[in-house]
DNA sequence: AGGATCGCTTACCATATGGTAAGGCGCTGT
DNA sequence: ACAGCGCCTTACCATATGGTAAGCGATCCT
């Protein structure tokens, strides 16, 4: 426990108050996806070694070794979080990969898609960027596995690109996919703080995003600065799967989903994207 | 303990076997800075809740009680790791400002000290970031307080030249600085672990900071597109601290000492502190 | 029906952890 | 010399934590 809770509080009843009401056995959904859930949640705000089983029991109501019944151990919980994003990942990457052919508009596509991943979910975010500190080794091995070839296929659009002379000639597509990829999560998972230091008046999250997709954009696009004022062309980013309200690509996993505020304007609440409680 | 370290585990034997050796009572330098230091480095790598008293005590080889004759409690070890990154900003932080003036070689120059405070010691960035996610409350003041209003100013020289017609209109001056510093910051504490994504060949630091030097900079002077071979112009970044030896030359600017303890063995990978051009 | 089973509870346990108590050792000032 | 003190040690403690054992009521299956 990281944050602020002294040891010596007797932390609540707890135990002994589940289901008091008259709510059956199993009346609610499935109890797994509840633990998977809440534990990404407690997860992505107090990191895995700061969150208890009394913790995750309490947030789904029931006792420590009722978790423990679903789960074999706390490290299992954890599996099963970051299964369930990386299912949630694998499921949306063929999306992304599809509009990825070339040109700006597919670049809006793709960016765009990547962002909603992150920001449609700011714990599963958190979650993602803890594990790559907590487990370095855990986590190399997941991106040379799933984010390698992603990250190749999109850098080689982008070098096809180079050499219809869309992209400037000094750009590195890997690093450039990378580091962008990296802006998105970190923009996504610490927004709410990092906005403090802003000053008073401009701490939206749309100018921010904004300002975001700029930045990514004008290094693939130098030449938009052509016109700088017009920002006509502009596409209003993500706007990209606006329009792509076709073929809806079944959403699996994750009640969380929720994605069609593809507005990133509209979007800036995450809270409403964000889990319940 | 986040990372695989069986509870069962004795742990090796531990205590009493401190200064086994003839080294006196306290031959070597002293003791606080050693546990702040290495602290830092254990909270950097297990979180704040990933590292026990124990932990610590064994890195500086002294006992449990000796870390805390010297530090109140656990939370305060913290506090004084954040302190002193804190006063090593704060320390740099005017160097930055009288950097920034204007231009592009003045956009490098604070970049890349910026650049260079967190790529220096991924271990003091890894803390940060870690604080960012553990401690959100915390961070906000900090941001707040001690970020802010650096933000503005660097946001401001921006401004101005955005007045001069230098910086793309449509750029949000604070967004951006924000989102460099994100950028950094995230690029610094996890490039070890990202870089496994890239593609088995182009995984060298060199290339990847020189990707993130150009998106930053391309964002705020996208004309540079114009030339796009010739990169001739970009003025070396910042050659980093790395030979700094001995004798630390005073820095060509404010009287922001170098603290002593910024060479610390081995520094990971920070061998290539700015992008060779 | 009736037993197996599921889902969960209460009761426990071993260990680890943050922190305390008290004492020893060598250095310093007198 | 020796009292005092800083620094660190061994011994201990209360609590919290991950995990286990066993039981219990509702539901399902035959």
């Amino acid at each position: 426990m990281s944050e602020a809770r002294k040891p010596t509080e007797p932390r609540a009843p707890r135990q002994a108050r589940a289901r008091a009401a008259g709510e059956g056995p199993r009346a609610d959904i499935a109890m797994r996806p509840r633990i998977v859930r809440e534990a990404t949640r407690l997860f992505s705000e107090r990191g895995f070694d700061g969150t208890t089983l009394q913790d995750i029991a309490e947030a789904v109501a029931v006792t420590k070794p009722a978790v423990l019944h679903h789960f074999p151990s706390k490290e299992h919980v954890q599996q099963a979080v970051l299964e369930e994003i990386l299912a949630h990942w694998e499921s949306t990457l063929p999306r992304l990969l599809l509009s990825a052919t070339a040109g700006e508009s597919r670049f809006d596509a793709v960016i765009g898609a990547v962002y909603r991943f992150f920001a449609e979910d700011p714990f599963r975010t958190r979650v993602v960027l803890r594990h790559a500190l907590d487990r370095p080794k855990e986590a190399r091995a997941l991106l040379r596995d799933k984010v390698r070839l992603w990250v190749g296929a999109v850098a080689s659009y982008i070098r096809s690109g180079q050499d219809k002379g869309l992209h400037p000639k000094d750009a590195d597509p890997e690093a450039y996919v990378l580091l962008v990829l990296e802006l998105i999560i970190v923009a996504a998972a610490s927004f709410e703080t990092m906005k403090e230091a802003l000053p008073e008046g401009a701490r939206s999250r749309a100018t921010f995003d904004r300002e975001l997709f700029r930045i990514a954009r004008v290094a693939l696009f130098p030449e938009d600065r052509a016109r700088p004022e017009s920002a006509a062309k502009k596409p209003a980013l993500p706007r990209a799967t606006q329009k792509r309200t076709k073929n809806p690509a079944p959403r699996p996993s994750s009640g969380a989903g929720e994605r069609k505020g593809s507005n990133p304007k509209s979007r800036q609440g995450i809270k409403s994207v964000a889990p319940p409680r």
